[in-house]
DNA sequence: CTGTTAGCGCATTCAA
DNA sequence: TTGAATGCGCTAACAG
């Protein structure tokens, strides 16, 4: 604390500029250089990077933004890119919110802005075009998009994954197939509607809204969605939850009710990987890549933090992987 | 970008230091103050926190440095102390290391600290006094402390309720008791160990070596510890995970050896709360309240953070709770 | 209550 | 290559 180039400029008899130059990597006489290594051993200097970013106007300083991280699956996100970014020599500012509540999403991408951080990686929840219209960094989302907003993204293949989940139970002989979904204006949840869809229209079977549920991507409103689900008349004989915390509360509530996987109820579930592994019986689930992801977040973002790109926004669709466990059961009718 | 107060001050008609000390909450006349309110939203002015921290030398930035959020345990206080550090006016740095690295460690904590955080909040694994010492501004530590090393903590009473958990599974009758834990040399794990000693202590019965096993905290690890604790030729009876990245790895060993919880083997597990309320059957755990921490680690911080504060190093112990599910069974002999 | 002045630590002209 | 001078945007003294 309290260090500068000045002592150090001091104690080596030349001027702050020289070395600025030498720490940024700039030609110095071979005198120089070793005198200055020397002294900022000796003193412990290191830059100031405050002072450096109000001159040069780039901090540094990666904004993400997500809900909060109760989730595995948005911690080891927010770890692998801030892994990524500090091999970069970038560091993170994280700021998590109330998932659902527009007001705290906005506020705290606002207070990431004030920190003049040189990009914003986002997983928007309720944030609207209009939010976000105004910046002038780059910005790149994750897991979904905004609508009429072309901005960078990097997101799984929702409609086919769960096309291809959903087909894998229909080819197991259920007809009723409950999908615990997020709110569909969400654009993953939206796909991933879609792709349940499509999947029943290819094996020209009739949906039935009855079983397609919506609501907040919690634990506990998937836990009271699958309660009501199974208090049906006609109960579904297969679920799918649409997100780790969905597929979450939808276990709870099956065993709250004390059904057998995949006796009673077959299950597929998304970006639940720990669980499944653990569970009894394996669960069949769609993971994504995260390091995939990350890498590609990362990368992309490297790409805009180079002022002469100014290429056009980017939609990266990476594939899900249908795990194959023993949650779905053959039935008969 | 780029509107500053210089700007609004022009516009106004007033000093930048008339503006400043509004922003800053001063007593400005009525006129002046109507004024720069109408100018803030007319320009979209943000005050720029990085100039603002070199004048002031406090970056209202607090650094979080922890292992990888892979596990929800560590992502849930990260959130925690995010969203109570930003009520009070805090962003934070996020920074993750490698396990086991103390290279990796040392470096992002080095990293974190170039940032000009007011405050440090960490949990270090091989972090050592040394790499500590000279650091002036306020450190609070999670989880576990380091030897010798006076700092503030905030840590769960692992040897009162790991001695709760033992005895639990002795008093059912249970005499070959596995502990997966973590290196002894890390206070948590070593205070874990002591409690398991001090359970089998007050019962009279005899510790044997061979069911402890040590290794580095993390899934694959437990993985293979269990995997050794299950086919020794006498194998235990019960097991505890000593943390949640042990427990799981405990309980994937469990699930490849075909073993039935509790018929087959009796489980404890640690800070896996999220998995316990879902597995068959319900899973005995000891958990830590997670909010309870971030309250006293924020607390804490923003006392020391006043200048005036000079008191005591303070170690704050939080009552964990054993919470009882179905995968302990009483067993004869 | 307000404006003038000065400077935080650094990077960048430009002249030497 | 080097150094003197300048200013990034803001806050803190001080004098008015």
């Amino acid at each position: 604390m309290g260090v500068t180039i000045k002592d150090i400029a001091r104690h080596c008899h030349v001027s702050t500029s020289t070395v600025s130059k030498y720490i940024n990597g700039g030609k110095v006489r071979e005198k120089n250089k070793i005198a200055i290594d020397e002294a900022i051993q000796l003193y412990n200097f290191k830059t100031n990077a405050i002072a450096r970013g109000l001159k040069t106007k780039r901090s540094s300083l990666v904004g993400i933004v997500v809900p909060t991280l109760d989730s595995a699956f948005f911690g080891n996100i927010v770890s692998g890119i801030e892994a990524l970014l500090y091999k970069n020599g970038f560091s993170s500012i994280i700021s998590t919110f109330i998932p659902g509540d527009p007001v705290s999403e906005n506020r705290k991408i606002e207070f990431v802005l004030e920190r003049s951080v040189d990009a914003l990686v986002l997983v928007p929840i309720c944030t609207k075009r209009l939010d976000l219209e105004g910046i002038t960094i780059p910005i790149i989302l994750i897991d979904r998009v905004i609508d009429d907003f072309a901005c960078d993204s990097v997101t799984p293949n929702n409609i086919e994954i769960v096309e291809k989940a959903t087909s894998k139970i229909i080819e197991a002989g259920h007809k009723r197939i409950a999908l615990v979904n997020g709110f569909d204006n969400i654009t993953p949840f939206r796909d991933r509607l879609k792709g349940y869809y499509s999947a029943f229209d290819k094996h020209n079977l009739p949906i039935i809204k009855e079983y397609i549920s919506f609501g907040e991507a919690s634990v506990s409103e998937a836990y009271k969605m699958m309660n009501r689900l199974l208090e049906l008349r006609v109960p579904p004989t297969a679920v799918i939850g649409a997100n780790s915390s969905l597929s979450l509360g939808v276990l709870l509530s099956i065993k709250e009710h004390g059904l057998l996987i995949p006796e009673d109820i077959s299950f597929i579930g998304f970006d639940c990987y720990d669980l499944a592994i653990v569970y009894r019986p394996l669960l069949t689930t769609i993971e994504q890549d995260i390091q995939q992801i990350c890498e590609n977040v990362v990368g992309l973002l490297l790409r805009r933090l180079q002022k002469s790109d100014s290429s056009p926004k980017e939609s990266i669709v990476l594939k899900a992987t249908l795990i194959e466990g023993n949650s779905v059961a053959q039935i008969n009718g």
